[in-house]
DNA sequence: TCAATATATCGACGAAGGTCGATATGTGTC
DNA sequence: GACACATATCGACCTTCGTCGATATATTGA
């Protein structure tokens, strides 16, 4: 069973789950596929994550990572590592400002998981 | 800080996550809605479970038990393992026929994740 | 070049979670 | 009631993950 994982990946590339995966209501998933989708909401199974990702969006411009540490309530090593993970996964951009780190929502995968999300008029 | 765990619902209620966690871009999230959020999220964070809501969105009608453990591709325990985690969480209903059990969708429970993830329009 | 600051990485630890085989519970049938 | 079958629970194992302190890297400014 091929797996997208990072060792798949070459070294740099984002693992860019939002541009694989399925809508979870469209048809049946192939196994890729279903990994790709449960790495995309892996990525916001985390209260610390879905606040940096509830910050970011209620925010109109990129934050700095210095901004985030606080609100958070975690370590600066941890911020960063969470920060890491919602990249790599595709959903945040890092814009380097100097010696500061911004970030902010990355539209295309904004709207990838909106619409895998999306079952309604599906089920039920 | 208050989480919303089992310890705290009295026995047979349902976790209920999807009652209770705000959509990621409306607002400034508070900690419980961090976690309510994150848990919601945490229930489609595996391959398998992702499998069985898909299942269950390209299914008119609820399905089996029984006709889940060969397309998820893992023993009978491990299946009705993640069945229980999507019901406790909301996003399935279980229905008792005879000695079969039949899963389906919630329809406010699939309403509520294309909320919370909705994020279009608020970002970038 | 050196000091100061922001961020990332490393290593380690404990907690949480996925998986299975074995077994218990529940339901219908004879 | 005894049996067969579907599903759930249990116990154990191993992996993954969140967290932190310590440290490395990178950028700015003097």
């Amino acid at each position: 069973m091929v797996l997208l994982t990072k060792e798949l990946l070459a070294e740099g590339e984002v693992l860019a789950s939002v541009a694989c995966c399925g809508a979870l209501g469209a048809r049946v998933l192939s196994e890729e596929e279903a990994v790709a989708t449960a790495e995309l909401f892996k990525a916001l199974a985390d209260p610390a994550r879905v606040r940096i990702v509830n910050l970011l969006a209620t925010s109109p411009e990129a934050v700095c990572a210095c901004y985030l540490n606080d609100p958070v309530g975690l370590s600066q090593p941890t911020v960063s590592h969470h920060l890491k993970k919602l990249v790599d996964v595709g959903l945040l951009e890092r814009e380097q400002r100097g010696k500061w780190a911004y970030f902010s929502l990355k539209r295309d995968a904004v709207e990838k998981l909106a619409a895998v999300a999306d079952l309604k008029g599906v089920c039920c």
